[in-house]
RNA sequence: GGGCGCAUAACUCAGUUGGUUCAGAGUGGCUGCCUUACAAGCAGCAAGUCGGAGGUUCGAGUCCUUCUGUGCCCA
């Protein structure tokens, strides 16, 4: 049979995944066996894959592929966020574009008509591009956080919280999106230092005196000023406090006042005060009394209540340009000066975030938090790595009340309405209810108004938060809610969610919270946090750097275990991946050994013996001793997986399949050219194969099942991925260690070989002194006949003399000698035998100075002794044979 | 300003509760090979006073203090 000598995977892995799915290898049911659940971290139901979903999908597949190994009932839920404010962006976009239509121009029905089209037509699109990257997920239990059944159990959650009183509506200083016309939480703002400019002002004196110079960097927020404060130490104002000063260009009189908030060396030490328009303002404001004056439309433009007719209309940053002119012309400008600052920017639209008074929901956080910070303090939740207890500890401590209200129109809308006749303040009536006709009972027992009608209510026109969905996604994906008695029991909590740390507040933490306050108890047992993908320049991977490689693209070029083994590779858990294609490559290469291995293995022809005694018996060492050490990999891997540390199992993996497999096994038990193999090792290696592939599938799942169905012909449903994880057996360490000596002496006759220019296949003749261990090593059945062959030897003895014309290295505590027909250069050979020996010595001499140290005999546990007598041993042992060399070189 | 990390080979990173023959891997570099599975490969080699200083300990890359550099989170 004749196989290409380059692995290809876009014919292997479309046809694997297809029969996975056909078989049903990824569906999970409740029954007798132990449960394994993921839910997957939803991504945006408008999203396309990029790095950070294949790494952070890669992992979750290791773990569910390995738990299926592992016998347990293995259930990864996949699923979609509808992403309100991202989605609701993208359908307004698509409405101006294909349709022509402005979000005005239609009603709230309407627009989530066309929200649910678009979404059928575009969205989900990742989940099929999950599957390329060979995701086993469940498909049949694709959520979506706007499923009729979920949005159901928001509105239940709301009603539930608003009962519970840790939900409340309220005034407060909100983070603003004039662009997209909605509130956002503090966690959807990004504050980053940009270049601005500080505005001396200014403010008269109302009795004609000098008055005062103050600072801003918003100079159009002056007309909404209702007091110009100082810090009550500051000995340049103490005259001041109290008298009142102008506002420029409309002269209206304030205060001055003194706290202690304002900061004696910030710009000119007077801070004039905006309580609405900054929460710090707000906060003096509320101290002393003063009243607000709010000047800012919800778009940003300047509104009438600032008073100066000229500035009406305009946006922001128009007005603050106007403003510079205007304070010129009126005298009162002293100064601009060029400072940085941290700036505010919405996270999904970039528009500078404006602080602003508003009327929103909030959730009560003081009594979520005790039970989900104490969770992870006592690992009752387990993090991984877990420095990111630190930083959930320290939000959680800092926690302040989320706002959950959005002016949006794609979400859950909120249960709460209102009376028609009452305008919209904090005062009016609240009717919180899981439907307008029960809202209407309420509304009729508590005004005691029973000609109400649902004609007189209307319902509170904005969204939740997407985040006030997904937090319940662990509990709301089994029907947790509906049907808590159900699956959900099975499967709650879920064993271990896989997310990048940047949504551990936005998500992590309220989902932990969530898990405690409506089913008291934690949503999955662990966390592991991935890093960021980034570039080789450790920028991030951002569409408008153009610096993110396609997805799609490189599972084409790499295959889909390529691109996993190159995410892998070097994706410590929490450490960023500064990704090249370079690490694909490397992944493509492994899978390319794999093939050739495979196809070097199938080209043998079998006989039923081996073709003498000493290949039978080298060739049941090489078998024992790959089994043996098999174990102890499998058992380094094990505990590997037990830490969640995959990337390290998968370079034992990597180096164990690459170097023992295919550079010693295989060549130990290769046969000679169009030679036969005996049938008992052509077996144990397909065997050995075979585990191999079980045990690497998890991280390369489709070269692995390509792999296991060449090695043999196998019945229907004897796939690798429906295999047994093997369990470890005891090994020989014996004999493994010997056969690792037997690798080193190799290695040493390569290299002299290389050193001499003396050909590989030239065959040598080499002699071991002779000795107790010399003699004890090579008394394994076996060893002799595999250092002839892989050093490519014509004959090995153990001898007493020293041969002529003879170079020689030292390899554990035994002397060799290689026979060369060329002069040895007895200089050089002094030198370097002289060198090695001042190495030993000083070794010696720092394991004898711990011997002879009392206190480290008496100390430090029996083995680490043994262990440093063992070394001075061979230490000794290895100077005798040098101080020997050296004197019958003559040196 | 407050807090949390990180600093190990030219580069990117491992290094578990302090203790195997005086720190490992991949990439890159160097030498030699188109050897009959694989040049996307093979054989071999070189390369690190584990950021600086001090301390604890019989013993420190690992623990403590401090300094320097650097990154992140929060304000």
């Amino acid at each position: 049979m004749e196989i290409s000598t380059r692995y290809n995977p876009s014919e292997t892995e479309e046809r694997w995944y297809a029969h996975w799915e056909n078989r049903g290898y990824f569906r999970s049911v409740p029954d007798e066996r132990e449960p394994f659940t993921i839910v997957i971290p939803p991504p945006n139901v408008t999203g396309v894959l990029h790095m950070g979903h294949m790494l952070n999908n890669t992992i979750q597949d290791i773990l569910i592929r390995k738990a299926r190994l592992d016998g347990k009932n293995a259930c990864w839920v996949p699923g979609t966020d509808h992403a309100s404010i991202a989605t609701e962006a993208k359908v307004v976009r698509w409405l101006r574009e294909e349709k022509n239509l402005r979000k005005a121009d239609i009603t709230r029905d309407e627009f989530m008509e066309y929200a649910y089209q678009w979404k059928d037509k575009y969205g989900g699109i990742i989940l099929k591009q999950l599957r390329k990257l060979g995701a086993s997920c469940d498909w049949d239990r694709t959520a979506f956080t706007m499923d009729p059944g979920y949005y159901q159990d928001v509105i239940r959650v709301f009603l539930d919280l608003y009962h519970k009183g840790k939900l409340y509506r309220g005034l407060r200083m909100v983070n603003w999106d004039p662009e997209a016309k909605t509130v956002l939480s503090n966690e959807e703002v990004l504050y980053k230092e940009e270049n601005a400019q500080l505005y001396h002002i200014q403010y008269k004196g109302a009795d004609g005196s000098k008055g005062v110079v103050i600072a801003t960097q918003r100079p159009e927020t002056i007309f909404a000023d209702v007091a110009i404060a100082v810090n009550p130490k500051d000995p340049r104002y103490t005259s001041l406090v109290g008298k009142m000063v102008l506002i420029p260009i409309i002269n209206r009189e304030i205060p001055v006042i003194a706290d202690d908030y304002v900061d004696i060396d910030f710009g000119t030490g007077a801070l004039k005060i905006t309580p609405a328009h900054d929460p710090n303002d707000y906060e003096v404001g509320q101290r002393h009394n003063l009243p607000i004056i709010d000047t800012i439309n919800d778009d940003g433009s300047i509104n009438e209540a600032c008073a100066y007719e000229p500035l009406v209309g305009l946006d922001r940053f128009e007005a603050r340009k106007r403003m510079k002119a205007l304070l010129e012309d009126s005298g009162n400008l002293v100064k601009i000066e060029d400072y940085q600052t941290n700036i505010g920017r919405s996270e999904r639209t970039s528009a500078v975030v404006e602080p602003k008074l508003s009327l929103q929901w909030f959730v009560d956080m003081s009594s979520l938090r005790d039970p989900a910070l104490n969770a992870v303090n006592e690992e009752v939740v387990r993090f991984f790595p877990p420095s990111f207890q630190n930083l959930y500890r320290d939000w959680m401590e800092n926690l302040r009340d989320w706002c959950i209200s959005r002016q949006l129109w794609w979400g859950q809308r909120i249960p709460a309405w209102y009376l028609k006749s009452e305008p919209l303040s904090k005062e009016t009536h609240v009717f919180v209810a899981e439907s307008a006709e029960e809202a209407l009972e309420k509304a009729k027992a508590e005004t005691g108004n029973n000609s109400l009608t649902l004609n007189d209510l209307r319902q509170d026109e904005d969204v939740l938060d997407t985040w006030a969905s997904s937090w319940l996604w662990p509990i709301s994906v089994f029907n947790g809610f509906e049907d808590p008695e159900g699956e959900f029991k099975y499967y709650y909590p879920t064993n271990v969610l896989v997310t990048g740390w940047d949504i551990i507040f936005f998500w992590v933490a309220r989902m932990i919270m969530a898990g405690f306050e409506f089913k008291g108890e934690k949503p999955f047992q662990a966390v592991y946090f991935t890093g960021m993908v980034r570039d080789s320049q450790r920028r991030k991977m951002s569409k408008s750097l153009g610096n993110s490689p396609d997805a799609l693209k490189l599972i084409e070029s790499f295959g889909a275990d390529g691109v996993r083994y190159g995410l892998m590779s070097s994706a410590a858990a929490g450490g960023d991946i500064l990704f090249e294609d370079k690490l694909c490559e490397n992944g493509r290469n492994f899978c390319n050994k794999l093939w050739n291995a495979l196809r070097l293995v199938k080209g043998w022809s079998v006989t039923e013996s081996a073709e003498n005694e000493e290949t039978a018996i080298k060739n049941k060492l090489a078998i024992s001793w790959f089994r043996d050490k098999s174990q102890q990999v499998l058992s380094s891997i094990n505990h590997d997986f037990s830490q969640y540390r995959l990337s390290e199992a998968l370079l034992t993996l990597y180096t164990f399949i690459w170097d023992d497999f295919c550079s010693w096994y295989l060549e130990m038990i290769k046969p000679g050219y169009e030679q036969p193999i005996d049938r008992e090792t052509y077996e144990a290696t397909l065997d050995i194969f075979g585990e191999l592939m079980i045990t690497l599938h998890p991280f390369m799942p489709f070269v692995t099942e390509e792999i296991w169905h060449n090695l043999k012909t196998r019945s229907e449903g004897d796939d690798c991925c429906a295999q047994k994880w093997l369990s470890v057996k005891k090994s020989d360490t014996t004999m493994i260690a010997n056969v690792e000596k037997a690798k080193e002496v190799i290695s040493k006759v390569r290299d002299l070989r290389n050193q001499n220019q003396i050909k590989p296949k030239e065959p040598l003749e080499l002699y071991v002194q002779d000795s107790a261990s010399a003699n004890s090593l090579f008394e394994q059945q076996g060893l002799k006949e595999l250092v002839m062959k892989l050093a490519v030897l014509k004959g090995l003895s153990i001898s007493k003399e020293e041969p002529e014309n003879a170079k020689s290295f030292i390899s554990g505590t035994e002397k060799y000698y290689v026979a060369l027909n060329q002069e040895i250069d007895v200089a050089a050979e002094c030198e370097k035998l002289q060198k090695e020996l001042d190495y030993q010595k000083g070794f010696l001499k720092s394991v004898q100075g711990k011997l002879s140290n009392e206190r480290f005999v008496a100390g430090a546990p029996a083995q680490v002794v043994d262990n440093e007598r063992k070394k001075l041993a061979d230490a000794q042992a290895r100077i005798a044979i040098l101080e020997e060399s050296i004197s019958k070189l003559g040196c």
